[in-house]
DNA sequence: AGGGTGTTGCACCGATCGGTGTAGACGTTA
DNA sequence: TAACGTCTACACCGATCGGTGCAACACCCT
């Protein structure tokens, strides 16, 4: 009883809005970002912009909703690539770390620009929309890392009694100085500093616990 | 020669302008928030925002600026109250932990709603204005729980090479459910969770190497 | 040839917004 | 009393914006 509504217009000119869409609402924001710009940025005329969808909210979540789809495909495939078949734990996790932060500042990057927007605008997007956005987002690649994350754990090479929160552990510990200086990104020594330094205590957080050794600074020493 | 503008106007008005103004534009964003609405929110006539401020821009500038002076005291006081006389490290990260992501919640709320509003509009403010929020802000709160970490290390308890990295590890550890799930922070037993698994984590990726076992993992099983 | 669909450009509407001008009211200080 | 600074209400301007109506054109299928 869910009612599709068909693709009304050309897919081609429908492909072209959401493209300039996406780039003008990452840049500019919602609000910000006026019909007639997204026009001109998708070589369209305003008119058909409204031939395709009724609103600008509704081409919002259009655009949301595609972008994290494309994004989200992009970050399970690099989890299987690098975690499914791991040989040397901490070099295959550097390279995976280096890849999913790769995904940052590739063609790609616009999408994290959304997000940002997203998170801002949180009080004016509809319930349902974020649920949406949330599951088959972060929440799908989060739950396909800790899968991951569980499989390696259950040979014996990490202790990890959640995996979900290690994911979320691992998946921040890797951007960890993103916060402070995005310019990082774009350098390859400090970029590789960083995901090394966010696996080492990592691996160091979730290391099997073999002696009792181990557990000395946790209990407080 | 940096000339100081004297204030002008009543002192209470221009608070109570700061503030409304940080309200709408915490929850609307700096577009959408209507200097018209900001004056009501004051409980102030639209024509005295403009004795007090020349711009929109400007008023941002200035809220931005005073609430993060504000939010960086409490984060700075919460550090020192909590990690300076430090006896059990474990239980005394969680208790600050738990005062940190407290703050989330307090009445200083808005601000970090602010502060979504900032990385949203990153490309649109000022480069000095952004270098000054990140000075005085978070990298002033960076700096000072890298400091205490650091001591902390000296005195043997754990085994740090880079303090500002270590310290930021650890604040990304403590909310780290925060990306994923916001309601917890208000659920009192989710909340302790979350902390308790980022601190135990912290505590285990940075205890101090004693024994060549705990090198393990790291070196790739 | 003809009808249906999609696109385009343009004019246009109502609403909102940032910002200004002005005149009056109030309190303080000299 | 007079002068000054401040606050307020109100009217107003120009610009922008979301969205619509409409007529013309191009294309496709039959």
């Amino acid at each position: 009883m869910t009612e599709r509504k068909k693709p009304v217009g050309q897919p081609d000119k429908r492909r072209a809005i959401m493209a300039g869409a996406l780039a003008l609402f990452a840049r500019d924001g919602y609000t910000r970002a006026g019909l007639d710009a997204i026009a001109v940025e998708a070589g369209v005329s305003n008119r058909t912009i409204y031939n395709h969808f009724t609103d600008k909210a509704e081409l919002f979540q259009a655009v949301m909703q595609e972008s994290t789809q494309r994004v989200a495909d992009t970050m399970v495939d690099i989890i299987d690539r690098h975690l499914t078949k791991v040989i040397d734990l901490q070099s295959d996790l550097i390279d995976f770390g280096l890849a999913w932060l790769g995904v940052l500042t590739s063609d790609l990057a616009p999408h994290f620009a959304l997000i940002r927007q997203i998170n801002a605008e949180i009080e004016h997007i509809p319930p349902a929309a974020l649920k949406l956005w949330q599951e088959t987002g972060p929440g799908r690649t989060r739950r396909e890392l800790a899968e991951r994350l569980r499989r390696i754990a259950e040979r014996g090479d990490l202790t990890i009694d959640d995996p979900a929160r290690a994911a979320g552990h691992l998946m921040l510990l890797l951007s960890a100085d993103n916060l402070t200086d995005r310019a990082d990104l774009h350098n390859e020594d400090a970029l590789r500093k960083m995901v090394t330094a966010g696996v080492s205590t990592f691996l160091y957080g979730y290391a099997e616990r073999t002696a009792a050794g181990g557990r000395a600074a946790a209990d407080g020493s």
